[in-house]
DNA sequence: ACAGAACCGTACCGTACGGTACCTATACCA
DNA sequence: TGGTATAGGTACCGTACGGTACGGTTCTGT
């Protein structure tokens, strides 16, 4: 099972040594993560890191893919909802994804994956945009599809209506904590920016427009 | 005049060799961006550089402050203004700031930024904020003030509506274009997303709800 | 015309990193 | 017990880059 190269799941040694790794990049940016340094912090040698990724950009692949893994399925579809408990999903999706970008993890890989975007076409975007952002916006997308089904919402393309969604919740935060800006103020603000944003998308697409 | 430190006004010359080591950073990014290669495209010598410029973040800084200093001023808050007059000085924000995000030279620059941003506190991306965000942002946010006072807007925070707008104009394009993504479709599509932004804004913060 | 500054080109130095080779130790298996 | 595979440790190599030194050349001001 180990042995489809389409689908490279790992060892338990060999993911505890990503993770290291991930641990290293967050408290020191791309600059620190060397083969050296991963494989001291690791406890294992660099013709190990070698034999099992190829190479570096195979190693920063495995990481971010590993850490893409474990984005969570997050609550189901739900059968028959109340305009409610459209509203709670959404308000739990915007923070959630506010939480998300705004942690540690997440803006080092996407540091990484934006430093690695100019040069050398290896997809770290890609792994992030497909594993990531498209799983939840996939599920989000039919989250609001079925609100526009129920009558709850008001919308023509649910992937447009999604795409408002994101830029309602996530305004410039994300590229101002991306450029270094202040991590996050509060989790009150937070709370308050997840309702202001669906409070506003409910005014564009609910349905009592 | 050139003797204040706080403010490096270069001269032609020295500008010369920023504008050559940008147009090397937009086609190579970063890894690109040697003092050597600078020196060889520039037609100067690296002891230049390094006299000019102090060092190799030296010489990012200058770069990136030059060309956050090109951010052209736009159009005057105008004095009175019809709602039509709003909604075209939106329309235009909306499609200048679509198409400046999506230009090489941004996108090269924040990526610089941005891979910068986790290691070494030398703040371009506080350059990058103040001068170029910060700056079309403070604008706009006046003529959203003034839409307010005429009563075209219905407001409370202009600084949380332009933050409101900026959100509907630029979505999740920035960051996919920023890890990768397709440059942009084509003009018609720009101008489709800025009109149809500005008018989810209006339906928000329109007076006439 | 001459002195001095600015600057170009090149060569050079030290270091750091990606990648490899080699040797040893441990674990598993017959 | 012996043999093989897996992996750790270390030393090493080649290269590339940031930064510096120096000789030669052009420009400028007097």
């Amino acid at each position: 099972m180990s042995t489809d190269p389409e689908h490279p799941d790992f060892t338990d040694r060999q993911r505890a040594v990503l993770d290291k790794a991930l641990e290293l990049l967050v408290e020191g940016g791309e600059k620190a993560l060397t083969t050296a340094a991963i494989a001291r912090a690791a406890g294992c040698s660099k013709e190990s890191l070698y034999k099992w990724f190829g190479d570096r950009d195979g190693l920063l692949a495995a990481i971010v893919t590993r850490q893409a893994s474990k984005v969570f399925p997050g609550a189901d579809p739900a059968a028959n909802m109340s305009n409610d408990d459209l509203r709670a999903a959404l308000e739990e999706f915007a923070r959630n994804l506010l939480e998300t970008i705004s942690g540690d993890v997440s803006l080092s890989l996407n540091r990484l994956a934006i430093g690695q975007a100019s040069k050398s076409e290896t997809g770290l975007g890609a792994i992030l945009e497909k594993s990531g952002r498209a799983r939840i916006g996939k599920q989000t997308t039919a989250l609001l599809e079925k609100g526009c089904i129920l009558g709850y919402l008001h919308c023509e393309d649910p992937q447009e209506a999604y795409s408002t969604l994101y830029g309602l919740v996530v305004r410039d935060q994300h590229i101002r904590m991306l450029l270094g800006a202040a991590a996050r103020e509060s989790a009150k603000d937070l709370e308050q920016a997840a309702e202001t944003a669906v409070r506003q998308f409910t005014q564009l697409y609910g349905a009592q427009n």
